[in-house]
DNA sequence: TGCGACTTTGTTTTT
DNA sequence: CAAAGTCGCA
């Protein structure tokens, strides 16, 4: 046993052997295989503290990559707790793009050759596919041949392949590719004629920088002295050589530090599909070959019963190393399976679920409970449930509000007036609100501004010059041009969150929106997004509207959460939530209960993976990763048939369930509640008239006790008499009564009916909500005098 | 030019 | 079932 200071025992305390090995291994290159739940996170921040506090190194040396905003903002506050507030603000911890943009803008004037300039924009995927398709038009390609998804798709992975254009088109194997390459082409012209980078750029062009300049890479490999890579597994081609430039130089021009300090799990690689490679271990092990390497096995997240479920799962898989995961939990509980009617009641089982564990007290905070799906669309049936129900809820991973027209149109106005040779911001809002600036007067401004080789913004400025375009139409321009002149001027005098106020007013974007009921919603999206600029309202405001829009650009995924059914974000001060997420945005949680849904053939795993063998290995790595968030209990849920394209559809059991021994289920696939769950029903179970529908009856006695019975009594959830469903014996409402809801506000009662014991009411709700029928054991009405 | 009714088309995952 | 795109009419 080593001698440990007093500092040190501090900082290694509650660390098992492995755990302490990799926290004191500080120099040289480090490789970190570690499984869910087995503390790499808290390896990586006791690392950084132990090289800080330990080792004297400098704050600002350290570099940490992360995979999500979530995660590095996690990862900044638990290093502000053990090194200090001040230290840990010196250190650089961001994802890959953030710390690429950063790199770009403060080494701008090497970029000025490609035609960037330090105020680039980064374009979210929206304006990646508009961009596409002003390409393919402009190329006389025809959309519907050449779907932008499809070439944008092609073009970015030959971008994660490093490919140039050129490069890509003398590899292309189909003539699709060939076309994307010339599509690409033409993309990366327009995206530098409008000042901008996509999020393959940001990578692209710092490793290609820091190849091509080497004092430039050489003041960063002095910089960060100590690189920590999280999700390692999960990084693609030009993110890893951007690791070994720091970490080792290139191969002509040897340097770096060496103390590259990697944490990843193959098992849970999962996103090969943007490039991930499989073989970034293999890579790192080669170019870094005096590694030390360290397995982390011990979980001390998940009981045993989910720990077992999931590494059946996964070992299934060929190409993995096998890992022994164990925990110092215990057995636990086991898992629960539901097989639900059909989707809508397979979310009406979860909202169950979740009320009757919080009415028993087996979770304390709704903050506990996660519910996780496949796809984002999974989401929406969950949504309607929770808000019958009652239960707050928030989703994770939704982009809805950054991608709802009038935040957009305002984003559009902002961009401009930074970088305001932006044409493609200026075209979105040219005639947002309209302004009688058509699609005929735009394109003859294009066409001459293309000609005159001007940007859309100079040609607008000089619109008076144009030869044919009418009176009318110029002095629209004119006007347009003033607009953006006086909102620019505005810049230098007001703050971040007036100048904000100040474009929806002066471009009468607020008055419209205003001025009519259906626009009162969209206006509170602006405000919204007001609030999110308040954050910047301290800093200069041309740095603020910087900032401001690159955490827009960069914010994604797991970082946008957003509750109710308007999509607006949620903040922290809101009432505690059950959490709604995608698989992918769930790794590196955690939560006492998850909930997965949609454990179907065709949704997990993916109908789109079915027939290739790797990519059904991804899935199958994706259910483990949601099967380790799970702390204390899992339940896995399905549907026997969905909506799919607007019809239903009969689905099977997910393939995954079946590599589950029964033993591990406390009811479920092989135990008494579900026996027949794992075959396809019978002709006359698809009959209509076998088991009605429970749409018929929401909530009532009929759904619930179905549900009901096909949980067992012998597991976890016999029915208590403090069930959630109290039976009233005459209605609480009557017609006419006003009544006030959380969510929907006030309405006044148009029917009330008892229906199994339940009392249902119908409310017509004032503003957007109109008619609602809800139940009574779930939404909590008030009544108003 | 502008809007509304119609058809068509498409659902992985995310920085 | 939605969103987006097309077409026709005012």
């Amino acid at each position: 046993m080593p001698e440990y200071t007093d500092l040190e025992q501090e900082i290694l305390a509650g660390l098992n052997g492995p755990q302490r090995e990799a926290v004191t291994t500080t120099e040289g290159p480090l490789l970190i295989l570690a499984g869910p739940g087995s503390g790499k996170t808290r390896v990586i921040t006791h690392r950084i503290a132990y090289l800080v506090r330990c080792r004297g190194v400098p704050p600002w040396h350290i570099l940490a990559v992360t995979f999500t905003n979530k995660a590095a903002r996690e990862m900044q506050e638990r290093l502000e707790r053990l090194v200090g507030l001040s230290e840990a603000r010196e250190m650089y911890i961001g994802t890959f793009h953030a710390i690429c943009a950063r790199v770009l803008r403060a080494e701008a004037e090497l970029l000025a050759p490609l035609g960037l300039t330090r105020s680039f924009v980064i374009l979210d995927t929206d304006d990646q596919a508009a961009m596409i398709k002003q390409a393919l038009r402009e190329l006389d390609l025809d959309e519907k041949q050449y779907r932008v998804s499809l070439i944008h798709a092609l073009i970015s992975r030959a971008k994660n392949a490093m490919l140039s254009p050129y490069q890509m088109a003398e590899q292309a194997r189909r003539y699709t590719e060939e076309v994307a390459a010339r599509v690409y082409r033409r993309y990366q012209q327009l995206l530098r004629a409008n000042n901008s980078v996509d999020f393959d750029d940001l990578l692209m062009l710092t490793e290609q920088l820091w190849r091509t300049e080497p004092e430039a890479l050489e003041r960063y490999q002095q910089r960060w002295r100590y690189v920590h890579v999280d999700e390692f597994q999960d990084c693609n081609i030009p993110q890893y050589k951007l690791i070994r430039l720091l970490g080792r130089g290139s191969y002509e021009r040897p340097g770096g530090s060496g103390n590259v300090c990697v944490v990843g799990d193959d098992d849970q690689m999962i996103y090969s599909w943007r490039g991930a490679s499989a073989e970034n271990v293999q890579a790192f092990e080669r170019d870094f070959p005096e590694a030390r390497v360290i397995l982390l096995e011990q979980n001390y997240r998940s009981t045993q019963y989910i720990l077992d479920a999931a590494q059946c799962v996964v070992r299934r898989n060929t190409a993995r190393k096998e890992k022994r995961l164990w925990t110092a939990l215990g057995q636990g509980e086991k898992l629960i399976y539901h097989e639900a009617y059909n989707d809508e009641a397979e979310g009406l089982y979860v909202a169950d679920e979740i009320l009757k564990l919080l009415a028993r007290g087996e979770v304390a905070h709704r903050g506990e409970i996660a519910v996780m799906y496949r796809t984002n669309a999974q989401s929406r049936v969950l949504e309607e449930q929770f808000l019958r129900a009652n239960i707050p809820y928030k989703v994770i991973g939704s982009r809805k509000f950054y991608e709802r027209k009038e935040v957009k149109d305002m984003l559009a106005y902002l961009r401009l007036l930074l970088n305001p040779h932006d044409d493609l911001s200026l075209q979105r809002i040219i005639n947002v609100p309209n302004r009688k600036i058509g699609p005929k007067s735009l394109g003859e401004l294009q066409r001459w501004a293309r000609e005159e080789q001007l940007s859309l913004y100079a040609a607008l400025q000089r619109s008076e010059d144009h030869p044919t375009l009418g009176r009318a139409a110029k002095n629209a321009l004119q006007q347009f041009a003033q607009l953006l002149e006086e909102l620019r001027a505005a810049v230098a005098e007001l703050r971040l969150p007036e100048l904000l106020d100040r474009v929806a007013e002066r471009t009468g974007y607020g008055p419209e929106l205003r001025s009519s009921p259906e626009g009162e919603e969209r206006w509170s999206n602006i405000l919204e997004l007001r609030r999110v600029a308040e954050d910047y309202a301290e800093l200069e405001t041309s740095l603020a509207l910087e900032l401001f829009l690159e955490n827009v650009a960069l914010v994604g995924g797991a970082d946008v959460v957003q509750t109710g059914e308007e999509g607006t974000l949620f903040h922290e001060e809101d009432q505690d939530a059950v959490t709604l997420i995608t698989l992918h945005a769930a790794k590196g949680l955690e939560f006492p209960v998850v909930f997965i849904v949609g454990l179907d053939e065709g949704i997990l795993p993916h109908g789109r993976s079915i027939d290739s063998p790797e990519q059904l290995e991804e899935e199958r790595r994706l259910a483990y990763v949601g099967f380790t968030r799970a702390m204390r209990r899992l339940y896995l849920v399905r549907a026997r048939r969905r909506s799919y394209f607007g019809d239903v559809v009969y689905t099977e059991p997910s393939r995954f369930l079946a590599d589950i021994p029964p033993d591990l289920f406390a009811s479920g696939p092989g135990t008494l509640g579900s026996r027949s769950s794992l075959r396809q029903p019978s002709a006359w179970e698809r009959y209509e008239g076998y088991d009605h529908d429970p749409r018929a009856g929401y909530g009532g006695t009929s759904t619930g006790s179905r549900l009901r019975r096909s949980v067992p009594a012998d597991t976890t959830f016999a029915p208590s008499s403090s069930d959630v469903s109290a039976t009233p014996a005459t209605p609480r409402f009557q017609p006419g009564d006003r009544v006030l809801h959380h969510l929907f506000g006030q309405g006044i009662v148009l029917k009330s009916e008892l229906e199994g014991g339940s009392e249902f009411v119908e409310v017509q709700f004032q503003g957007k909500h109109g008619k609602k029928r809800l139940s009574l054991d779930y939404a909590r009405l008030e009544r108003l005098p």
